[in-house]
Formats: C-alpha cells, structure tokens, sequence
DNA sequence: TTGTACGCGTTATCAG
DNA sequence: CTGATAACGCGTACAA
C-alpha cells in the first residue's frame, strides 16, 4: 500500500491537485461548497496525511522547535520540558529535545544538530558563558534564552522575578525573627540565574541593615556540615545591639536552588541541629521533597506554565515575523514572570 | 543570502549534483580523490549545510524518532530521556519528544502528532490500556515499548528485571531479620509495571513462608499513617512459629516506586516511628533524596543507560529492517535490563 | 471557481 | 569515474 498523495485525493475526488491543497489550507474563501464536501469524503474515506518534508521543502517551514535543557535531572527543567511541550502541542508544533548536561560543548553540538534538523527556532536553557556558538545560530533562527542568560549577546530572555523571590523569602525569615542569614550556593558560580540571586541577596542584607552573607557550600558533606556549625554559633553582638545579647542567635539559610538545598539536608544530618529550632530554612524551586522534609519546607516556587508561555510566544512571534516576505528577526525582549512563595513550617520557629 | 544547495557546490566545484551528493553519502567508492578534494574544499568555504526536508522526502526518512513519556516529574523518565537524547544523538539522530502526563487520550493524540511529523519510529512508555492507538500506529511504522507494557497487542518491549529486583530487595529486608513484609502501592493499580512487581512480591512471600501483604496507600496521608501503625502493631502469632513471640516484631517496607515512597515518608512522618529502628524500608527507583532520607534508602536502581541502549537498538534495526527493499517489520522482543540494589541504612536494623 | 505547470533540494537510475 | 534526468509530495503563480 503506496502512500496516499494529494494528486490520488484530487484524481478520486474529480478535481486538480491544486484544489486539494487549498482545501488543506483552509483556503476555501472561493470553493463550491460542493467540492468541499468530496474532497472532505475522500480525505476521510482514504485518511490521508500531508508528508510534512514535502510541506517543509516547498515552505521551508517545519513546525518545530527545538529546546536545549542543560540539566533535566533538575525538576525545574523537566517542569519546563512538561509545560513546553504540552503548549507547543496545542499550536500544532513538535518539540525536538537535546539535553546538553551541564556541558557547553555539547549544548554547542545540540544547537548545530537542531538548526540541522531544521527547527524554525530555539528555546534554550544555556549552560555556556560563550555566545558564539549561541550568536551563529540566532543570526539565522529566533532563538530564546530560558531561565539562563549570557553574557556578550542580546537575546530575548525569560525568566523568573528572581531578585523578588530573594526579597520574599528574607521577609519570610525575617518575620520568623533571624539574626542572621546565610544564602547557601553552590562552588562554581556558573550560572547567572545564581549570580543573579546572590547579587540580590547581598544587596538586601546590605540595605535592610541584617547580619549574614553569602556562603558557598563545600561539596563534601562533611565539610559543609563544619561549615553549617560556624554558622550557628553564638554570634560576636556588635556594641551597638546589645540588646540582643540576651537572645539565643537564630540563624536562617536560603537554599540557591533545589541541589543545593538536598546537599544542605545531607550536610545538616551529620550535625545535631533541628529545623525548625536551632535554624530556619527555605528554598528555591518546589521539588516534591519539601512537602515532607523539617515539616514542610518554605518554597519560593517558579511558574513553570508562566514561563512556557512566555518563551513559545516570544519564539513563535519571532518566527511569524521572520517568515513574512522581508521581515526582519524582531528586537530581543527580558520576560520575568513572577514566582510564587509557599510558606511552610521550615520557616516557622517553634 | 540565499540558501545554498547541492547544486551551488557542484557549480563551483566544476562537478555535477550528482557528484556533490555522492559525496555527501560518502559513496566515494570510485572518486578522483582529486575532484573529493575540490568538493570538500567548496563545501567547507561555504559552509554548505544538506537541507534535511529535501532529504527526508527523497529517502522517505528523517533521522528523527519519538519518545512518548508518560510522567516526566518522574525523574526515572527524566533520566530515560537524558540517556535517549545522548545515545540517539551519537547516532545523528534527534529526538521528538511527547508527554502523556499520564493520560491515554493525550498519548494517543501525542502518536498521531509523532507519525505525523514523519519520525522514522517511536519508542513509549505507554500509560493507556488500549492497544487500539499503538496498533494502528505499528502496523506502519517500528514502535518499542519502553518500562511499560500494554495488553492487547504484542509489540517489542524493553524493562528491567522487576522480579528479580523484588526478590533482591526482599533478601535485604529478610536478612536484616524482618518478621513482616508490606509491599506500598498505589491505588490505582494502572500501570503493568506495577502490577507485576507487586504479583512478585506475593509470589515470593508465599514461596518463601513469609507474613505480609501488598498495602494500597492511601492518598491522605492521615489515612495512610494509620495504615502504617496497623502495620507496626504486634503481630499475632501463628501457633506453630511461637519460638518468634518474644522478639519485638519488625516491618519492612518496600516501595512500588519513588512517588509512593514520598507518600510513605510523608505518612510516617504523622506517626512516632524511627527508621531503621521500628521499621525497615527500601524502595524502587533511585531519586536524590534516597541519600538523604533515614541515612540513606536501600534503592533498586534500573539501569537507565542500558533500558535507552536496548530501546534504541532495538527500534534502530527494526527501522533499517523495514527501510530495506522489501524489508518486512521485526518479530517483536523482550528485553529485560538487569538493574542493580544499593544497599543503605534504613534497611539494616540499629 | 478551478486547473496547469513549475520548483523547493536531494538522491537514484541509467547512460556515457 | 561522472553527468543528465527524473522523481519524492506539496504550494502557488498564472491562466482559464
């Protein structure tokens, strides 16, 4: 059984190739409701299907996106994936995937393997400080960053209001009474998203006038869990508040993200410490761990369907645009799509 | 700048089409390896790159198959994608990617979508239980079952050892000396994995003269904690194993998989139970929390690597198969992949 | 309102 | 060893 084709479609119909096609199209603004209706019948009857590389070829267009996670084993990402793929389905759009794991060579491969394959643009969540392979690639194709930006090209970005999450959760922590406040990140500072939350939290602690800084968490557990101890020791009171020397110091620590986060809890298990006592705790990102980790654990959770959103139509915007006769790539756009805080009882002192 | 195609390198490298094409499929089998020499340098001046749509409709094959996930939260289909990704991309092949959320009407739709898009074959791990859609989808082109299997229709199927995985956790639990053994699933008992890790396991208890059951948790962790206790009560004692009655009795959980695992720690923690002390637990699927959780969760890994290896092996030469001249499709396997236990704390009594 | 004819970029066949 | 040529299936001017 040969594949069926437009032209046996016009043949058992009684029309030409051309009418079949404009039925296809949707393009029967002057077509006698008549042969609407047969072709309509055939196209059932026989339950032809376009071949999409022909439709590619003629309109070099093929429907499809390509979307470069750099970490799926983080649930942020495959949130992302779930969200992408359940929107672009709706516009009637495939998603080709490639995970780069976190390392810039082979996001560079991906990108050349998708533009390849022939994807009318790109999501992609970038691991690499280097915009070359990024900025080749946009010359041609739209090409949207999520989450992740990168320095020395201008591409259109959407991300999470991270700088006010940071705010929201020091706020959580702060009406729970701290004295003092540690952001736990990881060593590599590689991606901005995190250079972008320290930043913040450093500024905040600056301006709202509290004790604490940042801290990078030693990859070992022991080690961290040395650092942690530091951490909550009785702090030197500076002369000026000695008012609070009475108190016990309640230190509060803010997870970067959700990795960091499971190594602080494994680091915390090697000390005495409970939360939500000796300290108080939050994060970022909303795993399915924090309903059950220290009672619940304060989350700053990003809006994953927000950001699919957001990205798709920045992408598809930038396509439509392209493929108008002489359109030109529309200029690059920052999308923040707001997070929300769940608070729970990791950040509740009892 | 317009596209550049075959026939722009055969131009300029003196040639014909044909020649360039040869090229391109590496048919240099008889080639002046100075005309090579001349294509290869034009190609590389140009950055000439084949236009895959042109491709796809002459040869009728787009390099490109797709991976149908049923819960990608799930971070065994996170991890499954991961390997796909890689290894198809080592064989120049992208993936397209669908997610069912776990919802047979959206799988199907997703199959159409896929077939469609012209892959050259599809591999799913399937949440319906109606063959009808994977059916019709089989007969045209190569489809690999992957962790799920679905009744109905008898197509390649690829899992790990499930029995085998259950019996290893069960030697952990017997070792360590439990009196009682419960097996934690869901209610609704869909997916044939499931099914057939928990007809093990009462295979096993039987055969072996064990006490236990299989135990539906319930979705309120309030109900399900008080199912837990009733299992933690002592038991009473069969008359002709009465040497047992002094010993304090122990129970060993074991885990369907890593969601009802959560759903467990979540349950317990509304009782006054301590693992490894009053209880025992292990549990399928290798989640990073498994670190963390009770000093550390005996874990039945599945070997994700090999499961994508085996996949794709599998729809690979099931594909060549069928793209031959007059190739017929493949009598279907199944491939079991031997996962791997990671013995812990919380399965060795303190 | 519909049909004719061409071309999108590639590969396979056949002839030289 | 290489070149001309005809498809692959579809969309779209242009003609009727």
């Amino acid at each position: 059984m040969a594949r069926v084709t437009i032209k046996d479609i016009a043949e058992q119909a009684g029309v030409s190739p051309a009418t079949v096609s404009r039925f296809l199209n949707k393009r029967y603004g002057s077509m006698s409701s008549e042969t609407r209706d047969r072709i309509a019948q055939v196209i059932e009857r026989t339950g032809y299907k376009p071949n999409n590389a022909a439709r590619s070829l003629r309109l070099d267009r093929t429907n499809t996106i390509g979307v470069i996670l750099a970490d799926i084993r983080n649930p942020f990402s495959s949130a992302m994936l779930e969200e992408l793929s359940q929107q672009a389905a709706q516009r009637g759009c495939s998603i080709v995937t490639a995970i780069s794991s976190n390392n810039s060579q082979s996001e560079a491969e991906a990108l050349e393997r998708l533009v390849d394959a022939g994807v009318d643009g790109i999501i992609v969540n970038t691991c690499s400080n280097d915009p070359a392979p990024l900025r080749a690639v946009a010359a041609t194709k739209p090409v949207v960053l999520l989450d992740r930006d990168v320095e020395g090209i201008d591409l259109s970005l959407v991300t999470s209001n991270n700088a006010a999450l940071i705010d929201e959760l020091l706020d959580q922590l702060q009406q729970a009474g701290c004295t003092r406040y540690h952001l736990l990140t990881e060593y590599d500072e590689t991606s901005s998203v995190r250079r972008g939350r320290a930043d913040r939290f450093e500024h905040e602690i600056r301006r709202r006038g509290l004790a604490g800084c940042v801290l990078a968490l030693d990859p070992d557990a022991g080690h961290a869990a040395a650092q942690i101890s530091t951490c909550l020791e009785p702090a030197e009171i500076p002369s000026h508040s000695a008012a609070a020397t009475s108190c016990k110091p309640i230190t509060g620590f803010i997870a970067i993200n959700g990795l960091v986060f499971l190594r602080f809890v494994e680091a915390l298990g090697l000390t005495d410490t409970v939360v939500p006592r000796d300290a108080l705790v939050a994060t970022f990102d909303e795993y399915p761990w924090n309903h059950v980790l220290f009672g619940g654990v304060t989350t700053a959770m990003q809006d994953t369907a927000g950001l699919a959103t957001a990205a798709l139509e920045q992408l598809f915007t930038a396509i439509d645009q392209l493929s108008r006769r002489g359109g030109f790539m529309p200029a690059p756009q920052h999308i923040e799509v707001p997070g929300t805080i769940i608070p729970r009882a990791s950040s509740r002192l009892r």
